[in-house]
DNA sequence: TGATTACTCATACGCTCGTATGAGCAGATC
DNA sequence: GATCTGCTCATACGAGCGTATGAGTAATCA
């Protein structure tokens, strides 16, 4: 790991975690500073208030993401199998970054306006897939419909079910621990969406 | 509405507005006493404790939704046809309680065990769902595949983009709160479902 | 009519919160 | 070797928290 070190890398890491947890209310600057073997100053000192923080945070998760998904589509492959690649990116990140999907969903919950990182990371990626989906149109290989739209068909399913993964586990009782149950589950979304997107075999 | 009255339902109507906007810790008793124009003490009388309350709150949210799925559901139309009619379900109920759609990924996140009502709801709506899909798969109208898995496809997506409702209009300029697009996407989503499950058209 | 019941209300308790303050301290700079 | 700089640390402050307590009150029932 290059992990940056030094305590405002410590208090980053922390306050992901713990804000990922319990939301912004229930995760105290003491509970951060502890996780992070820092002082209880240190918040103040390296960001100025708890929001920074929270901000930084947030930065932190969204901008490698955004970065996977553009390497994760750089191919030439056709459309179909470079959605496919994205979807896969998708669960990688979220299956690495457990925070990144907890984190989310608050953030979009919590009233206020998007926070600028988080909006770049929705902005970039639905653009990304979108785009994917248009080539697929021109190539002949995607049926028909809006791009935009279609995009957020395929986004939500990786989203949604990482996001869900404790729930499912206890209340359907799959389990994404496994790997061989979470292959299953990649696998059975690849087809749902390929099939969603796919042209008709008898054309138009 | 036949919402029932006094102080009991005034604070489980208060307490899902601000759960669902701030998360739990967020919400403070004080506050939502305020907003039911109640006193400090009901919670504590009524509930017995903000805990209390935070499930009382959720159950009064999840129960009407299982009920709600159900019905739309009891027809005797082909699969696909039911599928639609209980997706469209979802959508409607999610915009008609803009709370729930906030409520349920915070429950998802905060880390405890699912609380009783959501669990029970999760269960029965998948179930619901993989029922169908396995009617469709007799039928011969879906395709192959684990009708469990495939549930989980068609659930994400409502959930998902009505969760995401507001950053989506904000960071990709999708506003549901139009009525026709709004529909435009139920649409979209819909065809990409029916796409999603439907079999070949030339067999096996 | 007097007792009981169900509830509201104001207030108080102990606790934790985010932030501010200033002393302490190692390493760089001159 | 003195000064400065960047940072850590212990402590303090006022505010808000969830909950407990007991007095007050209106309706119910004997």
């Amino acid at each position: 790991m290059n992990t940056p070190t030094g305590t405002p890398a410590a208090l980053v890491a922390a306050a992901r975690q713990l804000f990922a947890r319990h939301g912004y209310a229930g995760a105290s600057v003491r509970a951060i500073t502890r996780l992070a073997r820092a002082n209880l100053g240190a918040v103040t000192y390296h960001f100025g208030s708890k929001a920074a923080l929270y901000d930084a945070a947030l930065a932190s998760i969204t901008d490698p993401f955004r970065e996977r998904l553009a390497r994760a589509a750089a191919t030439d492959e056709p459309a179909l199998d470079r959605i496919e690649r994205v979807v896969r990116a998708v669960f990688e990140y979220l299956h690495e970054q457990p925070d990144f999907g907890r984190f989310i969903p608050q953030v979009m919950v919590r009233g206020r306006k998007v926070p600028g990182p988080v909006r770049r990371t929705m902005e970039a990626n639905h653009g990304l897939i979108a785009g994917l989906i248009a080539q697929g149109q021109r190539e002949g290989t995607i049926r028909r419909g809006d791009p935009r739209l279609m995009a957020l068909s395929v986004g939500a399913q990786p989203f949604f079910l990482t996001l869900m993964q404790a729930a499912l586990q206890r209340a359907v009782a799959i389990d994404q621990s496994q790997p061989a149950v979470r292959e299953r589950l990649v696998r059975s979304v690849i087809e749902f969406i390929r099939a969603g997107l796919a042209a008709r075999q008898e054309g138009s």
